[in-house]
RNA sequence: CGGGAUGUAGCCUAGUGGCUAAGGCGCCUGCUUUGGGAGCAGGAGAUCGGAGGUUCGAAUCCUCUCAUCCCGACCA
């Protein structure tokens, strides 16, 4: 079924495509652009959703649902949001068999329709904040499509949150900036940057946006995860007021923030390697594959010892046992690795014989023999292990591949030609949109984002492009 | 949306105007096997991406169209 994969050496994005398809994480839909998401993909996604969702809600925040349609005059309301999203709106004007007197678009996020009815919610001071999340599709008409990354429609979380205050909002976004990068790190074992988003790159009705920046292997940087800070943009554009302590009528304040299907692209593009899918233990839909090796004349003896370790295992982790007779041991290890499934467990009668089996190890490959009664906890400090180094690994990588350059010539020779070495570059920068635009043509690198305190280094710096005085220490890259 | 490439069975590929579209992998049946993608035998599976045209005859030539991939402009 699933035996060659493209080495990322010869076409990383060959490289990706056979991993989503050969892994049956996804598979292209009829529609263009759309995709199926197959069961191995969606388990990744949902045990993305449970870690998410029990922070969200550790966090004080309540899940709820609106409606997949949205009137189009919604849209209008705030002028930059219709402005960023109007060439990407799929718009249905007929139901019923007739035309609708109003256009509804499909949401590409839901802020309009969620403070349409925020301003029902929201009168007096004693209602906010309000912390409301929503697991949701949205569906916006994207040119370019790629499976996970980048499809027409996807699934996300969106949290919409209303403050009484500036501070308690902006409060609010960068905590749930904070939450996205725990995820990130411990949960992904994926080391991102953070920071905020230049105003170029920013949110369409945002003041601030911020966001979680990874470094995929082939070098480009991916956007994980936003938060917004929203100001009154919105409570202004739907007229959502609220009563204060001291009986004045004041515009409330906004957040929102949020993560992606996206995210299963950014773990395979993060972590696999040519074998195939390489998946962190805490999102492993399986964390251990046990696999019996007997022959017609052992099968009594090494199934039952098989299952029986399995039993035991399967108190404390999720396990699979393979002890289809149709394919070889062979066939089995690589068709496990390919489906990035951490540890693997042999047992065969040569194993049996000293009561030992052999564990390998996804990531590194590595083999060793373990005493039966012991491979309860070995497995449990192997996939922490595993954890530890694909988050090093990662680390190492961006380490390697974040520069800092002393002049213009050394920063485009980071992204033009060929064999440029792409990565992270690290610069001053004049703060001019004019000059990033200047930049991001000459490279097609782009700011990703601006680092907390970045202000201060910049200062007595110049512009690596520009040559004025610098007012940011930005992180460019080309990005997906 | 512009430029390039590709499209033949579930997957990979051969066939470049002429007989019933060929092979490998996978799949099904049976036997035999099992420590890094096993072996033998038999079998099922294709309106050659779709539509239209040229021709006595089209997988093959022409036009249009759709999809995927790559490169650009726009974006989680």
């Amino acid at each position: 079924m699933a035996e060659h994969i493209t080495p990322r050496s010869t076409s990383y994005s060959d490289w990706y495509v056979d991993i989503v398809l050969k892994a049956q994480l996804a598979d292209y839909s009829p529609v263009k652009g759309s995709m199926v998401i197959r069961p191995r993909g969606y388990a990744l996604w949902e045990r993305m959703q449970s870690a998410l969702d029990g922070m969200f809600k550790a966090t004080g925040h309540q899940n709820a649902y609106f409606p997949l349609l949205i009137p189009e005059s919604f849209l209008h309301k705030e002028a930059q949001h219709v402005e960023g999203f109007a060439p990407e709106l799929a718009v249905v004007t007929h139901g019923g068999g007739e035309k609708l007197e109003e256009p509804l678009v499909i949401r590409p996020t839901s802020e309009t329709i969620i403070w349409s009815m925020y301003r029902k919610w929201i009168q007096s001071w004693r209602d906010l904040p309000l912390l409301i999340n929503q697991w949701a599709n949205v569906v916006r008409w994207e040119k370019r499509t790629r499976l996970f990354l980048r499809t027409t429609e996807f699934l996300w979380q969106e949290g919409h949150t209303a403050h009484a205050t500036e501070d308690e909002a902006r409060e609010e976004t960068l905590r749930m900036l904070e939450v996205y990068r725990t995820f990130a790190e411990e949960y992904m074992a994926m080391p991102v940057l953070t920071g905020v988003k230049s105003e170029s790159e920013k949110f369409a009705g945002a003041v601030n946006t911020y966001a979680i920046e990874a470094l995929m292997q082939d070098r480009r940087a991916l956007q994980a995860g936003t938060s917004h800070f929203l100001g009154q943009n919105f409570a202004k554009a739907f007229d959502v007021q609220f009563q204060n302590r001291e009986s004045a009528l004041e515009y409330v304040w906004a957040t929102s923030w949020g993560v992606s299907t996206r995210l299963v692209g950014a773990l395979i593009m993060a972590h696999s390697d040519d074998n195939g899918l390489i998946v962190p233990p805490k999102l492993a839909p399986t964390e251990l594959v046990l696999i019996p090796i007997f022959r017609s004349n052992n099968r009594e003896q090494v199934l039952p010892a098989a299952e029986k370790l399995a039993d035991e295992l399967r108190k404390e982790f999720r396990i699979v046992v393979d002890d289809d007779e149709s394919n070889s041991p062979g066939w089995k290890f690589a068709e496990w690795e390919m489906r990035g499934v951490p540890l693997r467990i042999e047992m065969g009668p040569r194993d049996l014989e000293n009561g030992q089996v052999t564990m390998v190890r996804r990531d590194t490959g590595e083999k060793e023999a373990v005493a039966l009664d012991a491979a309860g906890a070995r497995a449990r400090a192997l996939l922490d292990e595993i954890q530890q180094n694909l988050y090093q690994r990662a680390l190492e990588f961006r380490g390697a591949n974040t520069h800092y350059p002393a002049t213009w010539d050394e920063m485009a020779a980071l992204y033009q030609g060929e064999d440029a070495p792409g990565g992270f570059a690290v610069a001053p920068w004049d703060g001019d949109a004019a000059t990033e635009a200047l930049i991001k043509e000459e490279t097609k690198a782009t700011i990703r984002v601006l680092p907390f305190g970045n202000e201060e280094e910049a200062r007595g710096k110049t512009c690596i492009r520009s040559g004025k005085p610098a007012r940011h220490m930005a992180v460019f890259a080309k990005a997906y």
